[in-house]
DNA sequence: TGTACATCAGTGAACGCGCGTTCACTGATGTAC
DNA sequence: TGTACATCAGTGAACGCGCGTTCACTGATGTAC
């Protein structure tokens, strides 16, 4: 059947939303089937708007890390002036957060399986961990903006790992504790003055 | 064939080495044929020494952890006076220990991924981290045990999510860029006095 | 305005492949007599 | 000391399954006349 003129676009940011919140929970081992089953599709259908599944893995990641941004900016937005960066990192290392890895940092929930990805998977890494660094430079202590977006880049990697270690404990306790202790530490370390 | 009285267990070694480094290279999606067809042995063999993949991961990451902690014992021993923290962060955030996933890290091979592993999997992670932070705990700075102990789970985790990260990149210049302003920053911030 | 036809997003069978796990079997060795 | 036999680590075919990708097909719509 023909559809309306705007359908496949449509069709198309659908299959992006649904594959970087599934590939954000499962990994990226997640099968297209599965993926286009959840949205009532056959996985025929996929290769009419990827030529493969790296290209979407690649352009879900992307989509998650607008989220991301997204989310952060929101938090910079709420918080009193001078408190940018400890509403930041409270917000990255939450409980909440942690919980929600399918709307969470992408970053946190795949690093370790990206570095087995191919180029094309990789280099939106690249951008992303740039613009995050950018973005998050400008809240840093340090004497130039290149000494702040480093500074930043370290701390986003950092948080990264946290995040993922906490993740993968099965005791809640030392989970929250882990969380805790990190949001204190890095507000501390990389806080303004 | 019946083979010699220890032989059986040398095998379960050998299966246990090989698993611990391809996992880590690999990620947890290796298979059993893979890993059997590098031991010149057929799959159907590995039953007799596991119940299950899972069974095997976990005392693959066990062993992984704890060629890890020998590795950072070597380190803090070649280490002068107060300069342990320091060498400690130098040898995880080094370019070799960044290139050499599969003898390196466990928790940055792999954290990401084992979050979506079972109950066993991730108490070894449990058990890990606990006694990292420990061990790292005493070079840490802080007035009790128990706060330097809750300072080094939160480097361990902060630089094991910068190592995965700076893996994921595909830019090799930002990559060492990062490691090298994680290892300066890391050393001041949680260094002793 | 009415009709014939081209379009093409989505369907579902099929491709070769590898997965984790099971199981009947092999055959060199250790052990019992 | 010699022989018969039990053991059991490892083999390889087979199980059902899902993977990524391809492709002939469907059929409601937009378009051309």
């Amino acid at each position: 059947m023909r559809y309306p003129a705007e359908h496949k676009q449509e069709t198309r940011e659908r299959i992006v939303a649904a594959a970087s919140r599934r590939f954000r929970r499962a990994g990226a081992g997640v099968g297209i089937g599965q993926l286009m089953r959840a949205l009532k599709m056959t996985h025929g259908g996929f290769y009419r708007h990827f030529d493969s599944k790296h290209q979407l893995l690649a352009e879900a990641l992307t989509r998650a890390f607008e989220d991301s941004r997204t989310r952060i900016r929101a938090a910079v937005v709420k918080a009193p002036p001078g408190a940018e960066l400890a509403a930041i990192v409270n917000m990255y290392l939450s409980e909440e957060h942690c919980a929600n890895i399918s709307g969470g940092c992408p970053v946190a929930a795949l690093a370790s399986e990206l570095s087995r990805q191919p180029r094309v998977v990789r280099q939106a890494m690249d951008r992303a961990v740039n613009s995050a660094s950018t973005a998050m430079g400008q809240f840093m202590s340090g004497a130039t903006t290149a000494e702040r977006t480093r500074k930043a880049g370290v701390l986003f990697s950092a948080m990264s790992g946290t995040l993922a270690v906490a993740r993968a404990l099965s005791d809640g306790e030392m989970r929250r504790a882990l969380l805790a202790s990190a949001r204190t530490m890095y507000i501390e370390a990389f806080g303004k003055g």
